[in-house]
RNA sequence: GCUCGAGUGGUGGAAUUGGUAGACACGUUGGACUUAAAAUCCAAUGACCAUUGCGGUCGUGCGGGUUCAAGUCCCGCCUCGAGUACCA
């Protein structure tokens, strides 16, 4: 009988569910410790093998916390709203609670296989009712909330509505709509309610707003700036053109500031916080207002360089902007009017396409230079953003590059106000010092930094501008006009939004017919017949009862994907309170995630906008932290191989790779169960494949039809799919699990290649035999030798520094060394034996739970204490050391470990090859460092 | 363009953070066991030269530098990957 692994598995996976081994308790007298993976999207491909490389590496350090002898948290669910499974319902007319359900079983029966210690009693699916009952619920919390900007965080709208009645608006310093009026505490009194809902909504976190949103037709939907990648959709690559929408959005510019300084608090990899600090993109400045030219309007610009105030020779406003309509002159109007029409028409991918195409359109108006009272033109342009500062800009050619380009392509002046520089052919946009002002009044001879103070005081005094930070970050819109999310808990009343009561929720789907938008464009919400809120019986009923008095309509936009991600893991802390999200106790005891591991893809999105969850849940006194998770690891992708099959122009002929050349062909993918490891193409079963290709003819060389490949991700739609199964069956679990963990290091991407795992499979078979004689199992209780004694110490210590670093592929290693070394001394004695079954069993967690059965053990082995390093079992071993003179002669002595390197560097002095080579040189210096090479410096 | 990150044998990847470069594994070659295969075990494997003296030379993308000592630090390039994209 030798390594059964189908067999041991099998048994091991019962074991484990019936003893319930890796449920774990809120309360201990051990540390507590929570190890989180980002838990996937249930999609209709299955569990594909790069799904499981981060499970793996964090199943292993929740194993190893839990040998440290902590309380490990390690829980799993399913983030199961989302587009694929609505698409698919549009398809075929499947319910997508249906599909999703289907999916989430197939996941967890390969969960399941590869052996995960997942606490399954906490698991949470993010379309489950119960869970996003509470999703909705700090939905409300979020329309009950606003900023306070001086106490910095935020604080109940009650609060607001009490300082309004009090001392009105006017000065107020909270985050809001830039256009909310001003208003005094008499005439807040004096509005109506339906007034003071109507400016209460620009202050709320959660507030509607008429934006200009990314909207993608083919989708039916908006989308926010981390959903779009290269001017096109995530999902499905479609084009994302510009549109003004009623949306609503979360006020997470807010915690702009927040978001940036609690980066320096967590551990998470400085590449992923520094795609954070550049999404959020702080930049220091000012604001400075210029009056229009015989015209009531002020124009606000923001500049990081106020100090080249003086070099403005003309200003850029964004065509969307409102105030380009007004100030627009009659001779002016009809270009204007057609540079704003075939703006709009552009699409994102277009606009991004040519960024080298300088247009603009002069608007007729002038504006008044705050200092000088000079006449500066207004031209309108699309290199200036609505969405960003004030959708204006004050154009430096000197200085800035664009403004240059803008500036010569339109024959506007340049003025330089750069002491001895050269802008002939460029502007000169160095701010690194050294160079003086000129041309600039009270600037002149200032450089950078001096200058940035200087102006910023006088324009603070003279009120026409001031200091001010701007940031890149944009609120976040909140609404989609999706089927398949969580309905968002607001009904409308004379065209405002009310929240329902935090009693009513869970807000449940409504059924539909059809899940595509309605005949009059209105989301497919718009398609359930029961779908209007009665405020009477406080319930939902038909629409067509909509009366205006007690029954109003309910909000038919759902919640992005995000909305459930951004609080998950708070739940598993709880998963089945239903009084609140998570109760205190629980929250209190686990306080945050110590461990979180997940793809760095998330980094701009789920990442960010948890974070702001956290930060606001935190500041109403809801969470104990305000960051979440203290170390974050991110996996690498693991990346499919695709293969290509060439069809020639125009033909149903297929040519062999090796044959292509000089013909125009079409690479066409092929799915890559049909290729075998030699990359040969089996072509009758590519006919039967696919109704298209029936017909093929092949075309090869040497006999077989060779196929290209190219790596790329993952996915069912590139026929590139390696699902795991099919391994655990072949080698087994542990195999696959150690082999994605030997692979490489877990940050690095890689593509999937099983070339090398017949090396981890034999590590497995040989740890199997050290434990048996023959075919039967034998372990005995002598005394092990000194030798097998370092071996295992040796591999302790390795092992244990390796996980803590989570270099697992190097700590492999470490117990393929071991293991060959324990073999070649007969090693079979229980005091090595265990303690090494007990290193082993984070990553081989069947193999090792069954020797510690056959070792004679009730108990599971994951429960057990971690082996203790012992240094003596190192120290009576020799090592050979070089010496090296000057680096050019070498030698080798041997020296005990335990010596001093005093002993050490005595030895060497009277050593007689050494004084040989010295050549009767005294040395300067000995340079000893225990352990490691030995110089002496003649 | 800007911001990060990485370039090491035929391959995946090690290197105690400035101390014998190539651990471990795959692959390849040779051998043992076997009627044979599988499985298993042993040996060799960076390149070049010398190989009936067990040694030498060169080697971590390229060019310089610091140091007794550089894959590792500094300066200047080249290539690849990721993120971002008119951010004023």
């Amino acid at each position: 009988m030798g390594y059964n692994f189908l067999e041991i598995e099998k048994k091991r996976q019962a074991y484990w569910a019936e003893k319930k081994t890796f449920q774990v308790q809120n309360n201990s007298d051990k540390p507590k410790y929570y190890v989180l993976d980002m838990f996937p999207y249930p999609s209709g491909a299955g569990l594909h093998v790069g799904h499981p490389l981060g499970y793996i590496a964090s199943d292993i350090y929740a194993r190893y916390k839990r040998h440290k002898g902590f309380n490990v948290l390690h829980p799993q669910g399913y983030d199961s709203f989302g587009l694929p499974a609505e698409q698919y319902a549009i398809q075929t007319g499947q319910h997508p609670e249906l599909t999703t359900k289907t999916n989430i079983n197939r996941y967890r029966e390969q969960l399941d296989r590869i052996g995960f210690s997942f606490d399954w009693s906490r698991e949470v699916r993010t379309s489950n009712p119960d869970f996003y009952r509470w999703t909705q619920w700090i939905f409300l919390q979020l329309f009950d909330s606003y900023y306070d900007k001086i106490e910095d965080k935020a604080k109940p709208i009650s609060a607001l509505i009490a300082v309004f009645e009090k001392e009105g608006n006017t000065s107020v310093q909270v985050e809001c709509d830039v256009a909310s009026p001003k208003f005094t505490a008499e005439q807040w009194s004096a509005f109506s309610e339906e007034e003071k809902q109507a400016i209460l909504l620009d202050y709320r976190l959660t507030y509607i707003s008429e934006t200009e949103v990314n909207w993608c037709t083919e989708l039916g939907t908006v989308l926010a700036n981390d959903e779009i990648i290269n001017g096109v959709s995530e999902r499905g690559g479609f084009a994302v053109t510009k549109k003004k929408m009623k949306q609503w959005s979360m006020r997470i510019g807010a915690y702009a500031e927040r978001l940036l300084q609690g980066l320096d608090k967590i551990d998470w990899p400085d590449s992923l916080k520094e795609m954070q600090r550049n999404w959020i993109g702080k930049s220091v400045g000012a604001k400075v207002r210029f009056q229009v030219e015989n015209h009531d309007a002020q124009l606000e610009v923001f500049t990081t360089r106020p100090d080249t105030l003086y070099g403005v020779t003309f200003m850029t406003l964004a065509p969307e902007l409102e105030l380009v309509k007004t100030i627009t002159t009659a001779e002016q109007k009809e270009a204007v009017e057609a540079y704003i029409e075939k703006s709009a028409q552009r699409s994102e991918r277009d606009r991004m396409a040519d960024v080298k195409t300088i247009s603009g359109v002069f608007t007729g108006a002038y504006a008044l230079h705050p200092l000088t009272q000079e006449r500066v033109p207004i031209w309108i342009g699309d290199y200036v953003l609505a969405g960003y500062g004030t959708g204006a800009v004050m154009a430096v050619p000197c200085g800035d590059q664009r403004d240059y380009d803008f500036a010569k392509h339109f024959e506007i002046p340049i003025k330089n106000i750069f002491a001895d520089t050269d802008i002939s052919e460029e502007a000169y946009a160095d701010k690194s010092g050294g160079v003086k002002l000129q041309d600039s009044d009270f600037l002149n001879g200032l450089e950078y930094k001096a200058a940035m103070k200087a102006i910023i005081a006088h324009l603070e005094t003279t009120g026409s501008g001031e200091g001010t930070i701007n940031y890149r970050l944009r609120d976040a819109i909140f609404s989609r006009q999706r089927y398949w999310g969580e309905p968002i808990p607001v009904y409308y009343k004379n065209g405002l939004p009310v929240p329902l009561s935090q009693d009513h929720l869970p807000l449940v789907l409504p059924k539909v017919e059809n899940y595509l938008p309605t005949a009059d464009g209105a989301p497919p919400l718009g398609n359930a017949t029961h779908w209007a809120w009665d405020t009477k019986s406080e319930k939902v009923v038909a629409n067509d009862l909509i009366d205006n008095k007690t029954i109003f309509a309910l909000e038919m936009n759902t919640m992005p994907g995000w909305a459930g991600s951004s609080w998950y893991f708070y739940r598993y802390m709880d998963a089945q309170n239903d009084t609140a999200f998570v109760s205190k106790e629980a929250a209190n005891y686990w306080q945050d995630v110590d461990l979180y591991l997940g793809g760095s893809e998330h980094a701009t999105g789920h990442l960010l906008y948890s974070r702001f969850w956290q930060k606001f849940l935190f500041d109403l006194g809801h969470l104990p932290v305000d960051e979440y998770a203290k170390k974050l690891i991110n996996q690498g992708m693991i990346l499919g191989s695709s293969a290509f099959m060439y069809r020639k122009k125009g033909s149903q002929e297929y040519l062999s790779k090796g044959l292509i050349e000089g013909q125009e062909v079409e690479p066409i993918r092929v799915d890559i169960a049909l290729v075998n490891l030699s990359d040969e193409l089996d072509c009758e079963a590519v006919k039967q494949w696919q109704p298209q290709f029936a017909e093929a003819t092949f075309v090869l060389e040497e006999g077989v039809y060779k196929v290209g490949r190219e790596v790329e991700k993952m996915s069912k739609s590139k026929y590139n799919v390696v699902n795991p199964d099919q391994i655990c069956e072949d080698y087994g679990a542990d195999t696959l699990r150690m082999y994605e963990m030997f692979l490489g290091p877990i940050e690095q991407a890689k593509p999937w290649n099983t070339a090398g795992i017949s090396g981890v499979h034999s590590f497995l078979k040989k740890t199997w035999r050290l434990f048996h004689n023959d075919e039967t199992f034998y372990v005995s209780d002598d005394a092990p030798s000194a030798e097998s004694l370092k071996s295992l110490h040796q591999t302790i210590k390795k092992v244990t520094e390796d996980i803590e670093q989570f270099s697992f592929n190097t700590c492999i290693s470490a117990f393929m060394i071991c293991v060959n070394e324990l073999t070649a001394q007969k090693c079979n004695q229980r005091a090595v034996l265990e303690p090494l079954t007990i290193l082993l069993s984070p990553f081989a967690s069947h193999i090792t739970e069954e020797l510690w059965a056959l070792l004679g053990h009730k108990e599971s082995i994951s429960q057990v204490e971690y082996p203790v390093f012992e240094e003596k079992y190192l120290v009576e071993s020799t090592k050979n050391y070089p010496v090296s003179f000057n680096g050019k002669m070498r030698f080798t002595r041997e020296l005990s470990l335990d010596l001093s390197p005093k002993e050490i560097e005595q030895i060497i002095l009277e050593d007689e090859q050494t004084q040989k080579q010295l050549q009767g040189r005294t040395p300067k210096k000995v340079i000893v460092v225990p352990g490691k090479i030995i110089n002496i410096v003649g």
